[in-house]
DNA sequence: GCTATTTGATATATTTCATAACGATTATCA
DNA sequence: TGATAATCGTTATGAAATATATCAAATAGC
Protein backbone atom coordinates (compact mmCIF):
# COMPACT_ATOMS: atom_id res chain seq x y z
CA UNK A 1 0.00 0.00 0.00
CA UNK A 2 2.26 2.96 1.21
CA UNK A 3 1.71 6.60 0.39
CA UNK A 4 2.15 7.77 -2.78
CA UNK A 5 6.37 8.92 -3.57
CA UNK A 6 4.97 12.02 -5.55
CA UNK A 7 3.23 14.22 -3.68
CA UNK A 8 0.89 14.90 -7.47
CA UNK A 9 1.81 18.71 -6.63
CA UNK A 10 -0.70 20.70 -6.62
CA UNK A 11 -0.82 22.80 -9.55
CA UNK A 12 1.26 26.18 -9.19
CA UNK A 13 -1.02 29.31 -9.48
CA UNK A 14 -0.62 33.07 -10.23
CA UNK A 15 -3.12 34.15 -7.65
CA UNK A 16 -4.05 32.22 -4.55
CA UNK A 17 -7.17 31.25 -4.04
CA UNK A 18 -9.01 32.58 -0.82
CA UNK A 19 -9.15 29.32 1.08
CA UNK A 20 -5.02 28.72 1.03
CA UNK A 21 -4.17 32.09 0.94
CA UNK A 22 -3.15 32.28 4.47
CA UNK A 23 0.36 31.53 4.71
CA UNK A 24 0.21 27.67 3.06
CA UNK A 25 1.26 27.30 -0.36
CA UNK A 26 -1.07 25.37 -2.60
CA UNK A 27 1.91 22.24 -2.97
CA UNK A 28 2.34 22.62 0.83
CA UNK A 29 2.58 18.70 2.61
CA UNK A 30 0.26 17.71 4.96
CA UNK A 31 1.00 17.72 8.14
CA UNK A 32 1.95 14.84 10.29
CA UNK A 33 3.72 15.64 13.11
CA UNK A 34 1.22 15.30 15.47
CA UNK A 35 0.06 12.30 14.45
CA UNK A 36 3.08 10.82 14.17
CA UNK A 37 3.58 11.09 17.54
CA UNK A 38 1.20 8.18 18.69
CA UNK A 39 2.24 5.31 18.63
CA UNK A 40 -0.50 3.13 17.03
CA UNK A 41 0.19 5.16 14.44
CA UNK A 42 3.70 5.36 13.87
CA UNK A 43 3.68 1.35 14.50
CA UNK A 44 1.46 0.56 11.54
CA UNK A 45 3.23 2.74 8.97
CA UNK A 46 6.39 1.18 10.30
CA UNK A 47 5.28 -2.65 10.04
CA UNK A 48 3.88 -2.00 6.85
CA UNK A 49 6.74 -0.50 5.29
CA UNK A 50 8.42 -3.80 6.72
CA UNK A 51 6.05 -6.03 5.19
CA UNK A 52 6.43 -4.88 2.03
CA UNK A 53 10.24 -5.28 2.30
CA UNK A 54 9.85 -8.55 3.45
CA UNK A 55 7.74 -9.73 0.64
CA UNK A 56 9.88 -8.06 -1.89
CA UNK A 57 12.80 -10.07 -0.14
CA UNK A 58 11.39 -13.39 -0.45
CA UNK A 59 9.24 -12.18 -3.84
CA UNK A 60 11.08 -15.12 -5.74
CA UNK A 61 9.86 -17.55 -3.15
CA UNK A 62 6.43 -16.75 -2.88
CA UNK A 63 6.58 -16.35 0.75
CA UNK A 64 4.41 -14.30 2.62
CA UNK A 65 5.46 -13.08 6.69
CA UNK A 66 2.54 -15.63 7.34
CA UNK A 67 3.36 -18.30 5.62
CA UNK A 68 6.74 -17.77 7.02
CA UNK A 69 6.19 -17.37 10.72
CA UNK A 70 4.17 -20.98 9.84
CA UNK A 71 7.34 -22.58 8.35
CA UNK A 72 9.45 -21.44 11.19
CA UNK A 73 7.26 -22.46 13.70
CA UNK A 74 7.07 -26.05 12.62
CA UNK A 75 10.82 -26.24 12.00
CA UNK A 76 11.06 -25.23 16.04
CA UNK A 77 8.11 -27.34 17.18
CA UNK A 78 8.17 -30.84 15.48
CA UNK A 79 5.07 -33.00 15.92
CA UNK A 80 2.55 -30.08 16.90
CA UNK A 81 -0.96 -30.33 15.62
CA UNK A 82 -3.05 -27.68 13.70
CA UNK A 83 -4.50 -25.82 16.59
CA UNK A 84 -1.16 -25.57 18.70
CA UNK A 85 0.47 -23.89 15.56
CA UNK A 86 -2.57 -21.76 14.73
CA UNK A 87 -3.11 -20.61 18.14
CA UNK A 88 0.28 -19.40 18.84
CA UNK A 89 0.17 -17.23 15.74
CA UNK A 90 -3.30 -15.84 16.64
CA UNK A 91 -4.69 -17.80 13.00
CA UNK A 92 -8.35 -18.93 13.53
CA UNK A 93 -8.16 -22.34 12.92
CA UNK A 94 -10.99 -22.14 10.13
CA UNK A 95 -8.51 -19.49 8.40
CA UNK A 96 -5.86 -21.86 8.85
CA UNK A 97 -7.49 -24.95 6.97
CA UNK A 98 -6.83 -23.12 3.53
CA UNK A 99 -3.51 -21.81 4.53
CA UNK A 100 -2.32 -25.13 5.62
CA UNK A 101 -4.21 -26.41 2.08
CA UNK A 102 -1.38 -23.55 -0.08
CA UNK A 103 1.60 -24.89 1.50
CA UNK A 104 0.64 -28.38 1.49
CA UNK A 105 -0.35 -28.22 -2.63
CA UNK A 106 3.55 -26.89 -3.01
CA UNK A 107 4.82 -29.34 -0.93
CA UNK A 108 6.49 -27.32 1.57
CA UNK A 109 4.86 -29.15 4.56
CA UNK A 110 2.67 -32.50 4.94
CA UNK A 111 -0.24 -32.96 7.71
CA UNK A 112 0.06 -36.60 9.11
CA UNK A 113 -2.73 -38.57 11.14
CA UNK A 114 -1.47 -38.66 14.77
CA UNK A 115 -1.37 -41.78 16.16
CA UNK A 116 -2.16 -40.79 19.82
CA UNK A 117 -5.17 -38.58 19.16
CA UNK A 118 -6.69 -39.50 16.10
CA UNK A 119 -8.26 -36.48 15.51
CA UNK A 120 -5.67 -34.02 15.04
CA UNK A 121 -2.97 -33.86 12.62
CA UNK A 122 0.62 -33.42 13.06
CA UNK A 123 2.45 -30.77 11.08
CA UNK A 124 5.69 -31.22 9.91
CA UNK A 125 7.88 -29.62 7.28
CA UNK A 126 8.78 -31.12 3.98
CA UNK A 127 12.46 -31.64 2.63
CA UNK A 128 11.77 -28.85 0.30
CA UNK A 129 9.71 -26.72 3.07
CA UNK A 130 12.76 -26.56 4.62
CA UNK A 131 14.79 -25.99 2.08
CA UNK A 132 12.84 -23.31 1.10
CA UNK A 133 12.14 -21.95 4.94
CA UNK A 134 16.35 -22.08 4.83
CA UNK A 135 16.88 -19.78 1.73
CA UNK A 136 13.99 -17.12 2.71
CA UNK A 137 16.00 -16.98 6.34
CA UNK A 138 19.36 -16.32 4.26
CA UNK A 139 17.31 -13.77 1.89
CA UNK A 140 15.50 -11.59 5.40
CA UNK A 141 18.55 -11.66 7.23
CA UNK A 142 21.08 -10.39 4.73
CA UNK A 143 18.69 -8.25 2.72
CA UNK A 144 16.19 -7.55 5.21
CA UNK A 145 17.22 -7.77 9.07
CA UNK A 146 21.09 -6.71 8.12
CA UNK A 147 19.36 -3.33 6.54
CA UNK A 148 17.13 -2.33 9.61
CA UNK A 149 21.08 -2.67 11.56
CA UNK A 150 21.87 -0.22 9.08
CA UNK A 151 19.05 1.87 9.39
CA UNK A 152 19.07 2.26 12.82
CA UNK A 153 22.77 0.41 14.41
CA UNK A 154 22.68 -2.36 15.18
CA UNK A 155 22.28 -1.34 19.05
CA UNK A 156 19.05 0.10 18.87
CA UNK A 157 18.06 -2.78 16.07
CA UNK A 158 18.00 -5.15 19.58
CA UNK A 159 16.56 -2.07 21.59
CA UNK A 160 13.37 -1.67 19.22
CA UNK A 161 12.97 -5.57 18.79
CA UNK A 162 13.30 -6.09 22.55
CA UNK A 163 11.01 -3.02 23.55
CA UNK A 164 8.14 -4.59 20.13
CA UNK A 165 8.62 -8.34 22.16
CA UNK A 166 7.73 -6.56 25.49
CA UNK A 167 4.70 -4.59 24.27
CA UNK A 168 3.19 -7.34 22.58
CA UNK A 169 3.73 -9.67 25.74
CA UNK A 170 2.44 -7.23 28.81
CA UNK A 171 0.63 -4.69 27.29
CA UNK B 1 -8.08 -11.63 17.26
CA UNK B 2 -5.20 -12.51 19.59
CA UNK B 3 -3.77 -15.48 20.98
CA UNK B 4 -6.31 -16.71 23.31
CA UNK B 5 -4.95 -16.38 27.14
CA UNK B 6 -5.06 -19.66 28.75
CA UNK B 7 -3.04 -22.15 26.91
CA UNK B 8 -5.73 -24.87 26.64
CA UNK B 9 -3.84 -26.78 28.71
CA UNK B 10 -3.25 -30.54 26.52
CA UNK B 11 -4.33 -33.00 28.34
CA UNK B 12 -2.15 -34.68 30.82
CA UNK B 13 -2.20 -38.51 30.37
CA UNK B 14 0.07 -41.01 32.15
CA UNK B 15 1.49 -42.60 29.60
CA UNK B 16 3.51 -40.24 27.25
CA UNK B 17 2.61 -41.18 23.27
CA UNK B 18 5.50 -41.68 21.12
CA UNK B 19 5.41 -38.64 19.54
CA UNK B 20 5.92 -36.08 22.34
CA UNK B 21 8.45 -38.54 24.46
CA UNK B 22 11.47 -36.66 23.56
CA UNK B 23 11.42 -34.43 26.22
CA UNK B 24 8.72 -32.30 25.64
CA UNK B 25 5.69 -32.22 27.90
CA UNK B 26 2.49 -32.33 26.35
CA UNK B 27 1.30 -29.12 27.58
CA UNK B 28 4.77 -27.42 26.61
CA UNK B 29 3.95 -24.07 24.79
CA UNK B 30 4.85 -23.75 21.56
CA UNK B 31 8.11 -21.86 20.91
CA UNK B 32 8.17 -18.70 19.40
CA UNK B 33 11.85 -17.78 20.46
CA UNK B 34 13.17 -17.47 16.97
CA UNK B 35 10.31 -16.31 15.61
CA UNK B 36 10.47 -13.43 17.71
CA UNK B 37 13.55 -12.14 16.33
CA UNK B 38 12.14 -10.92 13.16
CA UNK B 39 11.20 -7.43 13.55
CA UNK B 40 8.27 -8.40 11.37
CA UNK B 41 6.59 -10.77 13.29
CA UNK B 42 7.23 -8.78 16.95
CA UNK B 43 6.19 -5.37 15.21
CA UNK B 44 2.59 -7.28 13.99
CA UNK B 45 2.05 -8.44 17.14
CA UNK B 46 2.73 -4.74 19.21
CA UNK B 47 0.88 -3.39 16.73
CA UNK B 48 -2.51 -5.36 17.13
CA UNK B 49 -1.89 -5.41 20.79
CA UNK B 50 -1.91 -1.31 20.66
CA UNK B 51 -4.64 -0.97 18.36
CA UNK B 52 -6.48 -3.10 20.37
CA UNK B 53 -5.66 -1.42 23.41
CA UNK B 54 -6.26 2.27 21.74
CA UNK B 55 -9.64 0.95 20.50
CA UNK B 56 -10.71 0.03 24.41
CA UNK B 57 -9.26 3.26 25.60
CA UNK B 58 -11.63 5.60 22.71
CA UNK B 59 -15.07 2.83 23.22
CA UNK B 60 -17.62 5.31 24.33
CA UNK B 61 -16.45 7.84 21.87
CA UNK B 62 -16.74 5.23 18.99
CA UNK B 63 -13.50 6.17 17.31
CA UNK B 64 -11.23 3.91 15.20
CA UNK B 65 -7.66 4.46 15.25
CA UNK B 66 -8.05 5.06 11.26
CA UNK B 67 -10.87 7.70 12.61
CA UNK B 68 -9.29 9.28 15.21
CA UNK B 69 -5.89 9.94 12.27
CA UNK B 70 -8.43 11.68 9.77
CA UNK B 71 -9.67 13.82 12.53
CA UNK B 72 -6.36 14.72 13.65
CA UNK B 73 -5.28 15.70 10.34
CA UNK B 74 -8.41 17.86 9.45
CA UNK B 75 -7.67 19.67 12.93
CA UNK B 76 -4.03 20.14 12.09
CA UNK B 77 -4.63 20.88 8.38
CA UNK B 78 -7.77 22.98 7.73
CA UNK B 79 -8.62 23.87 4.50
CA UNK B 80 -7.57 20.40 2.82
CA UNK B 81 -9.50 17.80 0.11
CA UNK B 82 -10.20 14.34 0.25
CA UNK B 83 -7.71 13.46 -1.81
CA UNK B 84 -4.85 15.18 0.30
CA UNK B 85 -6.00 13.75 3.76
CA UNK B 86 -6.97 10.27 2.18
CA UNK B 87 -3.66 10.10 0.19
CA UNK B 88 -0.89 11.26 3.36
CA UNK B 89 -2.88 8.40 5.44
CA UNK B 90 -2.35 5.77 3.02
CA UNK B 91 -6.31 5.34 1.84
CA UNK B 92 -7.08 5.27 -1.44
CA UNK B 93 -9.58 7.72 -2.22
CA UNK B 94 -12.82 5.18 -3.28
CA UNK B 95 -12.60 3.77 0.34
CA UNK B 96 -11.83 6.99 1.96
CA UNK B 97 -15.84 7.76 1.01
CA UNK B 98 -17.25 5.99 2.87
CA UNK B 99 -15.05 6.85 5.58
CA UNK B 100 -16.29 10.13 5.35
CA UNK B 101 -19.71 9.28 4.60
CA UNK B 102 -19.64 7.79 8.40
CA UNK B 103 -17.94 10.70 10.43
CA UNK B 104 -19.85 13.14 8.66
CA UNK B 105 -23.39 11.02 9.68
CA UNK B 106 -21.96 11.64 12.59
CA UNK B 107 -21.85 15.51 12.77
CA UNK B 108 -17.71 14.92 13.58
CA UNK B 109 -16.80 16.55 10.33
CA UNK B 110 -18.29 17.99 7.19
CA UNK B 111 -17.24 18.57 3.25
CA UNK B 112 -17.98 21.85 1.58
CA UNK B 113 -17.60 22.29 -2.18
CA UNK B 114 -14.39 24.57 -2.30
CA UNK B 115 -14.79 28.10 -4.40
CA UNK B 116 -11.80 27.82 -6.43
CA UNK B 117 -11.60 24.22 -7.75
CA UNK B 118 -15.77 23.03 -7.97
CA UNK B 119 -14.42 19.56 -8.01
CA UNK B 120 -12.98 19.40 -4.70
CA UNK B 121 -14.16 18.66 -1.60
CA UNK B 122 -12.94 20.60 1.59
CA UNK B 123 -12.91 19.25 4.70
CA UNK B 124 -13.19 20.39 7.92
CA UNK B 125 -13.88 19.27 11.64
CA UNK B 126 -17.16 20.25 13.06
CA UNK B 127 -17.44 21.67 16.63
CA UNK B 128 -18.75 18.16 17.60
CA UNK B 129 -15.83 16.59 15.84
CA UNK B 130 -13.03 18.99 17.59
CA UNK B 131 -15.21 18.18 20.67
CA UNK B 132 -14.70 14.23 20.48
CA UNK B 133 -11.19 14.90 19.07
CA UNK B 134 -10.55 16.71 22.12
CA UNK B 135 -11.96 14.18 24.53
CA UNK B 136 -10.14 10.98 22.22
CA UNK B 137 -6.45 12.71 22.66
CA UNK B 138 -7.34 13.41 26.73
CA UNK B 139 -8.14 9.49 26.79
CA UNK B 140 -4.80 8.46 24.58
CA UNK B 141 -2.81 10.49 26.23
CA UNK B 142 -3.64 9.33 30.06
CA UNK B 143 -5.09 5.83 29.34
CA UNK B 144 -2.70 4.73 26.25
CA UNK B 145 0.47 6.41 25.74
CA UNK B 146 1.40 7.09 29.55
CA UNK B 147 0.97 3.15 29.81
CA UNK B 148 3.22 2.93 27.49
CA UNK B 149 5.72 5.00 28.96
CA UNK B 150 5.19 3.22 32.59
CA UNK B 151 5.56 -0.15 30.73
CA UNK B 152 9.15 0.71 28.73
CA UNK B 153 10.44 3.91 30.36
CA UNK B 154 9.64 7.30 29.17
CA UNK B 155 13.23 7.38 27.19
CA UNK B 156 12.63 4.12 25.84
CA UNK B 157 9.09 5.54 24.55
CA UNK B 158 10.21 8.33 22.71
CA UNK B 159 13.20 6.46 21.46
CA UNK B 160 11.04 3.83 20.40
CA UNK B 161 8.52 6.87 18.43
CA UNK B 162 11.96 8.20 17.13
CA UNK B 163 12.89 4.36 15.10
CA UNK B 164 9.56 3.50 14.36
CA UNK B 165 8.97 6.78 12.43
CA UNK B 166 12.37 6.40 10.79
CA UNK B 167 11.54 3.12 9.35
CA UNK B 168 8.40 4.34 8.04
CA UNK B 169 9.86 7.18 6.07
CA UNK B 170 13.14 5.80 5.35
CA UNK B 171 13.42 1.81 5.00
C1' DG C 1 -21.91 -46.26 28.36
C1' DC C 2 -23.40 -41.59 28.14
C1' DT C 3 -22.34 -36.83 27.81
C1' DA C 4 -19.23 -33.17 26.95
C1' DT C 5 -15.18 -31.59 24.67
C1' DT C 6 -11.71 -31.27 21.11
C1' DT C 7 -9.95 -31.48 16.21
C1' DG C 8 -10.04 -30.34 11.53
C1' DA C 9 -13.17 -28.80 8.26
C1' DT C 10 -17.07 -26.29 5.80
C1' DA C 11 -19.99 -22.58 5.15
C1' DT C 12 -20.64 -17.93 5.61
C1' DA C 13 -20.50 -13.15 7.10
C1' DT C 14 -17.86 -8.99 7.87
C1' DT C 15 -14.13 -5.96 7.30
C1' DT C 16 -10.33 -4.32 4.91
C1' DC C 17 -7.95 -3.30 0.82
C1' DA C 18 -7.60 -2.71 -4.25
C1' DT C 19 -8.89 -1.56 -9.42
C1' DA C 20 -11.76 0.25 -13.15
C1' DA C 21 -14.68 3.56 -14.72
C1' DC C 22 -18.02 7.56 -14.67
C1' DG C 23 -19.76 12.67 -14.60
C1' DA C 24 -18.30 17.08 -13.39
C1' DT C 25 -14.78 20.28 -13.44
C1' DT C 26 -10.28 22.17 -14.44
C1' DA C 27 -5.72 22.25 -16.88
C1' DT C 28 -3.04 22.18 -21.08
C1' DC C 29 -1.88 23.89 -25.29
C1' DA C 30 -2.20 23.87 -30.44
C1' DT D 1 -10.87 29.61 -28.55
C1' DG D 2 -11.66 24.90 -28.69
C1' DA D 3 -10.17 20.18 -28.35
C1' DT D 4 -7.91 16.95 -25.42
C1' DA D 5 -6.07 15.38 -21.16
C1' DA D 6 -6.03 15.27 -16.27
C1' DT D 7 -8.11 15.57 -11.59
C1' DC D 8 -11.91 15.22 -8.00
C1' DG D 9 -15.30 12.66 -5.64
C1' DT D 10 -18.01 8.76 -6.42
C1' DT D 11 -19.90 4.14 -7.67
C1' DA D 12 -19.39 -0.53 -8.60
C1' DT D 13 -16.91 -4.42 -7.91
C1' DG D 14 -13.45 -7.77 -6.66
C1' DA D 15 -9.94 -9.81 -3.66
C1' DA D 16 -8.08 -10.75 0.72
C1' DA D 17 -8.10 -10.96 5.53
C1' DT D 18 -10.71 -11.86 9.64
C1' DA D 19 -14.61 -13.63 12.36
C1' DT D 20 -18.59 -16.89 13.96
C1' DA D 21 -21.49 -20.99 13.84
C1' DT D 22 -21.73 -25.65 13.00
C1' DC D 23 -20.56 -30.38 11.63
C1' DA D 24 -18.62 -35.36 11.81
C1' DA D 25 -15.11 -37.93 13.92
C1' DA D 26 -12.48 -38.95 17.81
C1' DT D 27 -11.44 -38.52 22.57
C1' DA D 28 -12.10 -37.32 27.62
C1' DG D 29 -14.51 -37.53 31.87
C1' DC D 30 -17.37 -39.45 34.74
Amino acid sequence: MAVSRTATAGTARAKRPAHVSRGRAADAPVLVDQLSQYLGYSLKRAQLRIFDNFIRCVAHLQLTPAQFSVLLLLERNPGRNQTEIARTLGILRPNFVAMLDELESRDLCIRVRSDNDRRSHILALTEEGAAVLARAKKLIGAKHEARLGVLLGEDNRVLLLGMLEKIAREF
